[in-house]
RNA sequence: GGCGAGGUAGCUCAGUUGGUUAGAGCACAGGAUUCAUAACCCUGAGGUCACGAGUUCAAAUCUCGUUCUCGCUACCA
């Protein structure tokens, strides 16, 4: 196989707007810090690079809810999330962040050249500009006259009212929500990056020449966005949080590039920092098709870094990713991790909760690296269960690799003076050889799978190889051989050689556990170097497999423990507490600090806003005919994953009213339920259904919702003001 | 609803191009042992490979249908 020249490793910029959970860790950045570790041990050049994502809408609706700036935001949690990562052993050699001069440089320079290549799409426009905020308004910032019904408040995108697609050219008297003013016409261009006109090579890129080695969700993935038709995506945006448009671009003024096209510029920029920063050239690791790109994400992030990202790499004439191999998602006791629902292990509670406490230490991040390392969603969705991080650790760390380095010690400082045995060649065994070949096939073997992004498999087989310890010194038996003793009470000559033999060949395959487990378990491996009283350079891959690590005669240090039992108690204490996060949550959803989905970014799309809609007079309201209802009946929609279809009783008469809360209420629930209904709504059509006013809801913080409705029985058809 | 990925032992997962009695780890049961963190070691029990058809001498594997889970997408006034 072709070793690149160097290597070029990024995990996903994590969105900095709170702090992120296990399933984040265990996705993107994990298995990108084990193969880079492992990468490093083999003397490669490497840099791997990651960083905050500070730009997008998120940001500064954080900060409203948060009373306070977009800045403030983001400065509260980049150095958290940084300290998050290097508390867990993510060892990033740089940990960059979007908001830096050096990315916005980076960045506008990446757009000004696919511009000035033509690479990008202009479409010019009249949009309607809003003189007094000195912006351009997006559709939705914009409200008028609907052309279609004379409806006074439909949007620029759309009318409420008679659900007509709109364009706000088409509005009749339109305002500015901004202001309230009037808006004029102004001319404005948005820039697009015409994916459409990259089909061909997606196609023999992704389809045909990775076909094979890519992961197979990667590549259905793909398949599915390249057959669904590939359109421009818009590259810019008028808003004011983010980067701006270059100022030599003309028209670029007051408009600053969407998210997904600065985020992921956010690794060149990164190692860009990281070269200055250490005297190095950063461009052969973007430009040299000698350095091996691997980007390592979750699936939600598939298409922006196998689709989206290299069309722009291509035309800016950058290197392509190798590969990119996404991990699917990790679920906690049952159910989906999520930030908003708050059913989650974030990296700050484990950090708190394992490692900052008394009996913790760092070699309690390895546990939460093993465990995440052994249930890793390669595959398919797996599942965290804290039963199961206590098995791992009790029965696999503990059990296995933590008691056969502990009873090797043992026994050489009870059987050997605590001195490294000689190996005595001539009497060595069957059973001797077999286990030293065993060393060496470890290594290949861990070595091809770390090669394939099989990092599950890989640590199994370092395990493994603490088994095969194990049972090689429960054959050898040197604590049973130790009592053929002579006259003078110490063991026979012969007995003591097989002794020696055994513990030799122990120690040995201590030293190789500590070299084969360091990229998986960072801390662990340096414990271990320290017991042996070696300096970390035997940590070098190439030293796996050998067998003369530690010099005969040499002498170790008294053991210690390299991993605690994990109790009972404390994992009934975890799960008390993310059932306990549940409930809080749910008993005062109101109005507390919204937390913004997860997001493992860097470059999803940005979450909907919902601003403060502009005020309207009492007269604007008084048109809103309100009624108190209750639903009579009530059956799902087909073909339609949110809608219900309901009879709601209004006292005057009973109307069919379509409503999108399928997700939330199941029919049976919901019928005899007193409901809060638009009553002189213009009647929509929905998947085929007319619908005659609309059911009034609340959305918690939670995002589920609830209906609005009097606290008491009140007949059907009673005003609402 | 469309597209993609999945459904294999109580749990977490492997199963290469269809080919003997479907594998591993954990948990469980029995045994052995004491150097070791009641750890380790040996043995065992366990599965209608989601369900139903089809192709084949032969299907966990290929085809079609059904169903459930996850992701993307549409429907939300």
């Amino acid at each position: 196989m072709h070793t690149p020249k160097r290597y070029l490793i990024t995990s996903a910029l994590p969105y900095a707007n709170g702090l992120k959970h296990i399933g984040h860790l265990a996705g993107a950045y994990l298995p990108a810090d084990i193969y880079v570790r492992y990468l490093k041990a083999q003397k490669r050049d490497v840099v791997f690079v990651c960083g905050s994502d500070e730009h997008g809408t998120a940001i500064p609706i954080q900060a409203t809810k948060e009373g306070t700036t977009a800045r403030t935001i983001i400065d509260k949690y980049h150095p958290i999330m940084e300290q998050n990562f290097k508390d867990l052993g993510i060892a990033f050699d740089i940990y960059h962040r979007t908001s830096s001069s050096l990315h916005h440089e980076t960045a506008q320079e990446f757009f000004t050249k696919l511009n000035d290549n033509g690479d990008l799409e202009i479409k010019e426009t009249e949009q309607y500009f809003d003189e007094e905020a000195n912006s351009f308004l997006a559709d939705r910032y914009i409200k008028g006259t609907c052309p279609n019904c004379s409806y006074a408040n439909a949007y620029g995108d759309q009318c409420e009212n008679c659900g007509k697609s709109l364009s706000p050219d088409e509005l009749i008297n339109p305002v500015s929500t901004l202001s309230g003013n009037k808006p004029v016409k102004k001319v404005t261009k948005h820039w697009y990056l015409p994916l459409n006109r990259h089909e061909g090579f997606l196609r023999e890129w992704i389809l045909k020449e990775h076909a094979s080695d890519w992961r197979g969700t990667v590549i259905g993935q793909c398949k599915s966005w390249i057959d669904g038709g590939l359109q421009p995506r818009a590259v810019t945006r008028d808003l004011d949080w983010g980067v701006s448009l270059p100022d030599s671009v003309e028209g670029g003024k007051g408009k600053v590039l969407y998210v997904w096209f600065d985020a992921p510029i956010g690794y060149i920029s990164a190692t860009k920092q990281w070269a200055l920063d250490n005297g190095k050239d950063w461009k052969p690791y973007w430009e040299d098709k000698d350095t091996k790109l691997v980007h390592f994400v979750g699936k939600d992030n598939i298409v922006f870094h196998c689709i989206i990202f290299p069309v722009m790499l291509k035309l800016h004439g950058n290197i392509l990713p190798d590969n990119v191999p996404a991990n699917e998602f990790m679920n906690l006791e049952g159910d989906k991790m999520s930030t908003s629902r708050n059913w989650k292990l974030e990296m700050q509670d484990y950090i708190d909760d394992f490692i900052n406490k008394e009996n913790g230490g760092s070699q309690m991040a390895d546990v939460l690296r093993y465990y995440l390392t052994q249930i890793a969603p390669e595959t398919k969705d797996s599942e965290f269960t804290w039963q199961g991080f206590q098995d791992a650790n009790n029965s696999e760390l503990v059990g296995i690799f933590g008691n056969f380095v502990n009873r090797a010690f043992v026994l050489m400082h009870k059987l050997c003076k605590g001195k490294v045995p000689p190996l005595h060649l001539d009497i060595l065994t069957d059973l001797d050889k077999t286990t030293i070949e065993e060393i060496k096939s470890t290594k290949e073997k861990v070595e091809n799978l770390l090669e394939q992004y099989k990092f599950r498999e890989a640590l199994f087989e370092v395990i493994n190889l603490a088994r095969t310890g194990n049972q090689y010194m429960q054959k050898k038996e040197p604590w049973i051989v130790a009592k053929q003793t002579s006259d003078n009470g110490q063991p026979t000559t012969e007995a003591q050689q097989s002794i020696d033999n055994t513990l030799h060949i122990c120690l040995q395959l201590c030293a190789n556990l500590a070299v084969l487990i360091n990229p998986f378990l960072p801390f662990t491996a340096r414990k271990m170097c320290y017991l042996m009283k070696v300096v970390d350079k035997m940590l070098d891959w190439e030293n796996a497999g050998k067998i003369k690590l530690l010099s005969v005669g040499y002498s170790l240090r008294s053991p210690e423990l390299l991993f605690r039992k994990i109790e009972d108690s404390e994992i009934s204490y975890q799960i008390e507490k993310l059932k306990a996060a549940v409930i809080n949550r749910e008993s005062s959803n109101v109005n507390k600090e919204k937390i913004m989905e997860e997001v493992t970014q860097p470059a999803s799309e940005e979450k909907k806003e919902t601003p403060v809609k502009p005020e309207i007079i009492f007269d604007d309201f008084a048109k809103i005919d309100l009624r108190a209802g209750k639903i009579v009946s009530a059956e799902k929609v087909e073909k339609a994953d949110k809608l219900l279809k309901l009879q709601v009783d209004l006292g005057f008469e009973t109307r069919t009213i379509v409503s999108g809360i399928a997700l939330h209420f199941t029919p049976e629930d919901i019928v005899g339920k007193q409901v809060t209904v638009v009553v002189n709504l213009a009647p929509r059509k929905m998947r085929g259904i007319e619908s005659n006013g609309m059911i009034l809801m609340a959305e918690d913080s939670s995002g589920k919702l609830h209906f609005i409705n009097p606290e008491t029985n009140i007949n059907p058809g009673a005003g609402v003001s």
